[in-house]
DNA sequence: GGTCAACTATGACTATAGTCATAGTTTGGT
DNA sequence: ACCAAACTATGACTATAGTCATAGTTGACC
């Protein structure tokens, strides 16, 4: 690795874990970006060489988290279990990384929205988790209507839209909450009754 | 009425009617508030005595349109249909209404997502446009267990966050579309598929 | 119609994200 | 070792939302 890579390896980091010290105490929104570099000992102007904006930092804590999440995921889709089991799990899985920081849920949420609509990136670069879970999630119908697991007369996609819908409103609304409600179980039934249809 | 009050609705109008201009014209991110204020022949300072953010400016907007909107849905809420049909036509309302102010609408969506969150406001000040149309959802299924429209074993807070969910995704997917999707038609499917179930 | 309190308007000022021309550094080729 | 090109850092500068002390206006009461 060349000294340039080098250096910019370290500086990423250092600005990645100067910031996440200071998010933790003070908020990100009191959190300034000439705080971050003096702290950080660069120019403010370096700073946006490696974030073009204060929120892509933000996703860049997204991406970390979402890394190690993702792992978790990987697991439970191996499984081979009905796939009303499968995404359940996974829904747990996200659940409960929301829920060890909701801080940083919270704020990520927000930029995963505002991501969502400006649809300048494509399905691929796109680091969007809603999308990513979308995409999962449709994967897991097919296997599923495959498996005989699912009504094979439904539109896939459009399950895989309601089921992230849900998952996204779960959040918001666990978001709200004061913590009374875990976000893990409440989404969890929601499954259920998705999978048992409500109508008499 | 006062001339002090006179003045002030007389204020808030010319900065809405101005800024309503503005907006379409060059957007909002686009549209600063000296502008607005220089338009309306106003200091700047008074336009924060009339909206504490510009973003407030932008819920206003959303008001205005959603009293409209409310008018139509109160209406089909009287009328004695089925449950599943009278909350498809509710959220056909909404979704006509959103399809006709798109760049408005995408706007909105991202404030009323970051209103959500800061649990500031109880369930009556919240103006919120989901809050409200889950509260509503709400209501109607509670009248279509009565009815024996809806199962009754079902937790009838819960579907009405998975209704709440369904619009608001099938909302962001249809912001993020460039206008192949009619947002109407996917939610009217999605909710008969709740109302069917997806397992076999 | 004078006076005072309450309300409202004002615009200079502050805070902060983000830009950009310039200066400095690294690299690969000779 | 030297040079040019490519890359990276810098911080003064800009743009803009939002604040606040001050000045001006209105209304109610005598």
């Amino acid at each position: 690795m060349s000294l340039r890579e080098k250096k910019k390896i370290e500086t990423k980091n250092k600005i990645f874990e100067v910031s996440g010290r200071l998010f933790k105490d003070k908020g990100f929104e009191n959190t300034t970006v000439d705080e971050i570099t003096k702290k950080a000992g660069i120019a403010k102007g370096t700073f946006f060489n490696y974030f073009p904006t204060k929120e892509a930092l933000l996703l860049y804590f997204g991406e970390k988290k979402e890394e190690l999440v993702y792992d978790l995921i990987e697991n439970e889709t191996m499984k081979n279990i009905p796939t009303k089991e499968k995404i359940k799990n996974i829904l747990i899985c996200l659940a409960d990384s929301c829920e060890n920081d909701k801080e940083l849920t919270k704020l990520l949420i927000l930029e995963h929205t505002k991501c969502m609509q400006h649809s300048c990136l494509g399905p691929d670069e796109c680091k969007n988790s809603l999308y990513r879970l979308n995409k999962l999630v449709y994967a897991l119908l097919e296997e599923g209507v495959g498996n005989k697991d699912v009504k094979s007369s439904i539109d896939v996609k459009m399950v895989a839209d309601i089921i992230t819908g849900i998952h996204l409103y779960s959040l918001i609304v666990w978001l709200k909450s004061d913590g009374e409600i875990s976000f893990s179980n409440s989404i969890s039934e929601k499954i259920d009754m998705l999978f048992e249809g409500i109508g008499v």
